[in-house]
DNA sequence: TTGCCTGTTTTGTCTAGGACAAGCTTGCAC
DNA sequence: GTGCAAGCTTGTCCTAGACAAAACAGGCAA
């Protein structure tokens, strides 16, 4: 920690293309911004092209956080950064809708493993997590503790209390564990039960949700193909129908565009063959407000089970 | 097979955004090859916005192909599909860094797991792996079976002889079994070992290459934090600070661009301690012609011991 | 032949301001 | 409170021009 970062950032200015890269905000929008609200203000290079100090990057980060809980941009972009620092301190908690165990405190079970992400101990975090596994089981393991302690780290994160990067290292470690855990479980092929399809499109790179879904499904009897994130919409329907999909879930997280997420629906609906359904799922406004005819939108974890119930009702023999 | 997919493709008319989402080549590139080449020839709506028609964005995805390849838009843009069709035939092969095992026919076996990939049979795939896997040991594994495979699959694609999803399904079965064999590994601590970061840039999403490479530095004793996928810089900078890192390990595939492959790399090693060293790998053009003064370029799997040596060789005590 | 220097072409990305539909908010009537 | 209409907000698209960096081609020397 002693080597001078806080220095070296002063130099540092970034183009308009490093500015998207780092924020998610496009460069079109970064220019109406300027153009409307006053702010980002970069200066300008010997060629005439904006560069960005790095204080104003962080501050757009902040607002695109901000953003993505539901704030408008007419509103943040304009305040200072401490406004926007009490800001989002304040902002409301993700409800619970998972209920925790009984024996103990919920908050300190979860604060401990916040404890284990902050600290960067690898080998401590997984042990925690591999006996919370053994000790209750996948259902439980998901439902008191993957989805609980996931929740906490991005309202951590929201807040500015987490780092991206020790996202990623819990995000990494819960999925290897998720993956190891459904593959150990008995092939219980039931009958009467579908053939399921998860991915995400191609600007969602967050798949911890739908993997925790694939692990509630599998545990249903379901038979689930994992094809990892970020496919394009027509590659999910080629693939669709070359592994014989009944279902396609899909994951969307708050950081991509509620337009694109419809448009992309939309698009998707099109080219799947009409008996193939689409489930969708995440904390996506898009999922809340928009009518989308075909898509089943499933209302957090706890309503997987009830949707494969649902399909086995509509599919008896 | 039997659901008219063309028939719904027909009808399905892309935005600019989409086709930029699906192809990956930006709005502004879409609209100067469009004025300079007169390709892509998009419809208007209402509105007077552009609607690319299915064709012309499979026909774009084909040339975005081409150009990783190496091919310049000038030559390829303005050709017909059938001669980028017959262009991307004609490619050459990967050239094949690894000596295949002796006892057989290479060609044979690589094409075994082709088939299995392309009949998706997930059962069979990992079952085949994970034979050659404990038959191998893991290092042979990697050099001998999914360094050559992975290469194979790239230019299965290149040819347009694989389809997206079929790649994303592979390298998701490689990538859960060399993350289980990884930690079923020995934890042999060697003094003197770098302590090594893996990720990699923002808009970089495969890294089955560098999983590869981790696989060989822990085979060479070394630490190593994998934090994922596509990282932004900034985090990158604070998260190498974190952990401590004295070599931060990152990998360009072909389709980053080599300029902001650059930049990023430059951007990075200013907010890095200059104790910390910078390992690129990768198939991307920017690693071979760009002078980058603080970065090691890691020529390929083999070079990856032989780093590791030097670096124990600079840090004797 | 190979290697190196120099002009020319190619190519992606930036600039500017204007436009507009879709979504959200506000206000008014019931 | 509920519903609908008017108005404001906001992201994304449009055109057309500019230019640096990279790639290429040609000439010349060894």
């Amino acid at each position: 920690m002693n080597f001078p970062a806080e220095l070296a950032a002063q130099a540092v200015q970034l183009s308009i293309a490093a500015v998207e890269r780092d924020t998610g905000i496009g460069k079109d929008t970064l220019r109406v911004w300027e153009r409307r609200y006053g702010f980002p203000n970069p200066g300008r290079d010997a060629f005439g092209e904006r560069t960005y100090p790095t204080a104003q990057v962080e501050k757009l980060r902040l607002i695109k956080r901000l953003m993505d809980q539901g704030q408008r941009p007419g509103r943040v972009v304009p305040l200072a950064s401490e406004d926007l620092q009490s800001l989002s301190q304040n902002l409301p908690t993700t409800p619970q809708q998972v209920t925790p165990p009984e024996s103990e405190n919920p908050n300190a079970h979860v604060a401990r493993y916040l404890q284990l992400i902050r600290d960067h101990d690898t080998d401590g975090l997984r042990a925690q997590l591999h006996l919370a596994w053994t000790e209750l089981g996948l259902e439980a393991f998901v439902m008191q503790v993957v989805a609980p302690v996931t929740a906490a780290v991005g309202d951590a994160w929201v807040r500015g209390q987490m780092e991206v990067f020790e996202e990623h290292f819990y995000t990494e470690c819960v999925s290897a564990l998720l993956r190891h855990a459904m593959d150990s479980l008995p092939q219980a092929q039931a009958t009467n039960s579908p053939r399921v399809m998860l991915t995400t499109f191609a600007q969602e790179p967050h798949g911890l949700g739908l993997l925790m879904a694939q692990s509630l499904l599998a545990l249903q009897g379901a038979h689930c193909v994992w094809l990892g994130t970020q496919m394009p919409i027509h590659d999910i329907a080629k693939a669709a129908v070359a592994h014989s999909a009944q279902v396609v879930a899909l994951s969307f997280s708050t950081i991509m565009n509620p337009k694109q997420v419809v448009n992309g629906l939309n698009e998707l609906c099109l080219l799947l063959p009409p008996a193939t359904e689409v489930w969708a799922g995440g904390q996506n406004t898009a999922l809340r407000r928009r009518q989308l005819s075909r898509v089943v939108c499933v209302q957090g974890l706890g309503d997987v089970a009830a949707q494969v119930q649902r399909w086995r009702a509509e599919h008896a023999t």
